[in-house]
DNA sequence: CGAATGCTTGAGGACCATCAACCCCTGTGG
DNA sequence: CCACAGGGGTTGATGGTCCTCAAGCATTCG
């Protein structure tokens, strides 16, 4: 048992940490489950919508995101999932969901099987409040999209999500806020803010003239955290994470 | 110990039972959680953003929401409560959360300690699945309404909200779904599903007029089940109940 | 080098917001 | 009993934000 753990685990466990304290028994626990590699190219679906699932998915690199389908095709994207981040946590105790997951670039999946997550809660009840919390934050970012996607204008819609991601990065310690790689299209920024890729251009590029930021190749360059923030009236309590060093 | 349990806390446990199997002792230690009983009335709020509470809210009779503030003042509602919902379950693992809580109606709240919580789920940690289980619907039903608010038009979104509470009224037993009370004003409504109060109202007259169903005076009258669901592509499956009694 | 995908920009139009007026109902106080 | 105020509902007119359609350009990849 002197394996090394899956980096993908270290970084799901930091991103329990976060907002959770461990037990060095408990965090062993959640380095010691058993997870299953595998490799989805991007653009394909990795969970179908409406399917039953035994197993959640951890991203290990890439991009992903969670998305409902409507009946003429089209998909709003209601949530992104970057490196550490365990996708589907929730279908532990809600295997079939209604949404689908789906690569938004080549991805590295960790299959972790529902059986080895309730084994580590058995064991450690603590984790069940644990993994608890981690899919609370996920709801709490949920309401706060109905919030920016309700009511706010185009521009400030678009300008939250970078600062969200801007946040969620650089707390992943994947790279800082001002400068990090996003690697969506602006067909997918505009299915996750209810927006057209039409019109989502014309934002980015609203900011750019603002000296907000600046979006190009895959590539966020936060020209101006303040006034990003500011046009997206952007606090990232919501996403309940302790030492939200600022600035 | 033989005294009867408050019949909210009856509500509340047949709410997670919709979604939970629970043992005679589980069920025992939900009934016997101790609350404290207050009264709220119409448009006060219960819990202000960005407090932090240690206690939960379950309602035992009346409306309530829980809202997003805008710089400008301006609130988006992110969740209606109904008899029987505890409205902040997940403070149990997240104390602090960024957004408030507002009666809607003169409203009856039991106010139920975290500690007693997690004092069940302790003795039953089973208990800490069910929970965690049911604040998964909750979290299940925003992903639906940001698909709903950022890709349906503004009928679909109108239909779509009083399919769910007429299906979230009939499962909790309070009334059926072809006719049910809706003590929210058109302005609710509107903060709800991102539109304006004067917009809601002209969406209801079309529901009206095409013969779907007609809200007037805080009562909503199903005319057309099969036609309403289907003006707001109503799938009830996000809830996550079992028992989906369809028709 | 052709095809596919994504980005960029323009022109026109639809949907929904805004503003305004009027109605109804309820409660309050003279 | 009536006057009045306030909240909510209803409807019309006007306008702005964002969508739709379309075309051109850049980049990547076979």
């Amino acid at each position: 048992m002197i394996a090394p753990a899956h980096p993908a685990l270290e970084r799901f466990l930091a991103r329990l940490m976060l907002r959770s304290n461990l037990s060095a028994a408990e965090q062993a626990a959640v380095l010691s489950l058993n997870a299953q590699p595998i490799e989805v190219s991007a653009r394909r679906d990795v969970v179908m919508p409406g399917r039953t699932v035994d197993y959640s998915c951890l991203i290990a690199s890439g991009w992903a995101a969670r998305f409902d389908q409507m009946r003429d095709g089209q998909r709003q994207i209601t949530a992104f999932y970057i490196a550490g981040d365990m996708c589907d946590l929730h279908s532990v105790v809600a295997p079939t969901a209604g949404w689908g997951i789906a690569a938004l670039t080549d991805t590295t999946i960790l299959k972790i099987a529902h059986s080895a997550l309730r084994g580590t809660v058995d064991a450690f009840p603590n984790l069940a409040l644990a993994y608890w919390r981690d899919t609370t934050a996920d709801a709490s970012i949920l309401a706060k999209w109905i919030a920016n996607i309700g009511r706010a204008d185009a521009e400030a819609r678009v300008a939250h999500l970078l600062c969200e991601l801007a946040i969620r990065i650089e707390h992943a310690g994947l790279s800082s806020r001002t400068a990090y790689a996003l690697r969506l299209t602006q067909e997918q920024i505009a299915d996750a803010v209810g927006l057209t890729a039409v019109h989502v251009n014309r934002m980015l590029r609203n900011l750019r003239h603002a000296g907000s930021a600046a979006v190009q190749n895959h590539a966020v360059e936060v020209l101006d955290w303040q006034r990003l923030t500011d046009t997206a009236a952007f606090d990232p309590a919501y996403m309940l994470m302790r030492q939200l060093s600022d600035r």
